[in-house]
DNA sequence: CAGTGGTCTAGACCACTGC
DNA sequence: CAGTGGTCTAGACCACTGT
């Protein structure tokens, strides 16, 4: 662990513990670097962790202040492990319809960009929040990157089995959303009518030397389907 | 300008006017410290900017590589900007419906952050994209911060007027996202059947001083609206 | 194990805020 | 104009990649 992430962690920390809501603000800079005992340069990046986390703005000339606004049940996008990491608090759970090992179709091997046949796991899944159907998943993963899947896995968190037990680095990702229309066999899964609408997200999942090794297309219940976004200007 | 800002830019160009593609390889950090005439932090700074811009990824012990893959027409939600800056190459332009100032409705209220009863600048608009209808958009301006509008600068990119003529700094934004349905004005405006689906946005902007002094709820036209989001993982 | 990106420091100086 | 965050440097050393 480093340096900085182990100060903003602390900081973090003394924030929550503190229950230091919105606009609270934090000692200086140099009282930080003291009281943690790293340079100055240390501990700004440290905040800056926790800027771009949302957790906290910085004014220059004024000091540093707590930002923290957040609307529960929402999922935020920017995070990579979105999902996964957020819902470990609720019940989720999913149901395999599908696992397979197939050649990979060709919109897909231009999305992985890839130009000889490659095996892929192609997966179905709907997934489960409270037992509220929440989403369909169709997902390919490469199998020169992911050599072993089975339904087991699938119907658990198949991102803690690639950052876990096979220590896949996933390093950034692509997410392109848009409105569409759910089929018959969506819309019975969803246990909503065809024709409904659905909030879809096609992602893009890249290692840390930059190879894209997993493609997936959610369809989002769209009763359930709650997201947002943090951004930063500079 | 700062020295890193200004780096940033001329490496952005140089892989932008050299046609590098996703994969290739830029210069080393040293080699890019010489060239451009700064320290080698400078570079490190410069290429976190590019970074976190989605323009390239860098490896450990291996290089730094342009990551840069688009798909057209989807606007990045991660840039305070957004809209404003994508839509600039193409001829978007806004009817208002209503303008009108008044006392800010106690939802908006909580939303913005006052106590007191507060004066606000209430504006409906409906944004076309060449010239087809794209969103219907509510929102918000705390008349403290934004002391005047009228309908011509409603008409036109109030986020420019903003910036440029007020000089406003807008620092980060908030924003949540999930599906609703239109109502029959709304579905009127955008050419669409009640009860159509949209994609719902409410955002809420911040100045650098952290103070909150807009909201905004959009909805958008669901063939039109088409969002990606960048996410980093570290 | 050579090459390359990442961390960390100490310190000088700059730019902005708010009294 | 005092206080605070931001930029920039030079240099030491660490951690990872890929041959």
């Amino acid at each position: 662990m480093n340096k900085y992430h182990d100060v903003a962690n602390k900081i973090n920390l003394f924030i929550q513990e503190n229950n230091l809501t919105r606009g609270s603000k934090l000692p200086t800079l140099t009282e930080l670097a003291n009281t943690y005992e790293v340079s100055k340069n240390t501990i700004i990046k440290a905040l800056e962790v926790l800027e771009t986390n949302g957790v906290i703005y910085q004014v220059r000339g004024s000091g540093t202040y707590v930002r923290g606004r957040h609307r529960k049940g929402f999922v935020n996008l920017t995070d990579v492990q979105g999902f996964h990491s957020i819902f470990r608090e609720f019940n989720l759970s999913s149901k395999v319809i599908e696992l397979k090992e197939i050649e990979a179709p060709s919109n897909v091997a231009e999305i992985l960009e890839f130009t000889d046949q490659e095996k892929v796991y192609y997966i179905k899944r709907v997934r489960y929040i409270e037992s509220r159907p929440f989403c369909v998943e169709e997902s390919y993963y490469l199998k020169t990157i992911v050599p072993y899947l089975n339904e087991e896995i699938a119907s658990q968190s198949i991102f803690n089995y690639l950052t876990e037990d096979l220590k896949i680095n996933i390093r950034f990702s692509d997410l392109f959303m848009r409105i569409g229309k759910l089929n018959q066999e969506e819309a019975g899964y969803l246990e909503l009518e065809t024709h409904d609408p659905s909030l879809n997200i096609e992602s893009i999942y890249y290692l840390s030397n930059g190879r894209p090794f997993n493609y997936s297309l959610i369809k989002y219940h769209h009763e359930e389907a709650q997201f947002f976004v943090q951004g930063n200007n500079f």
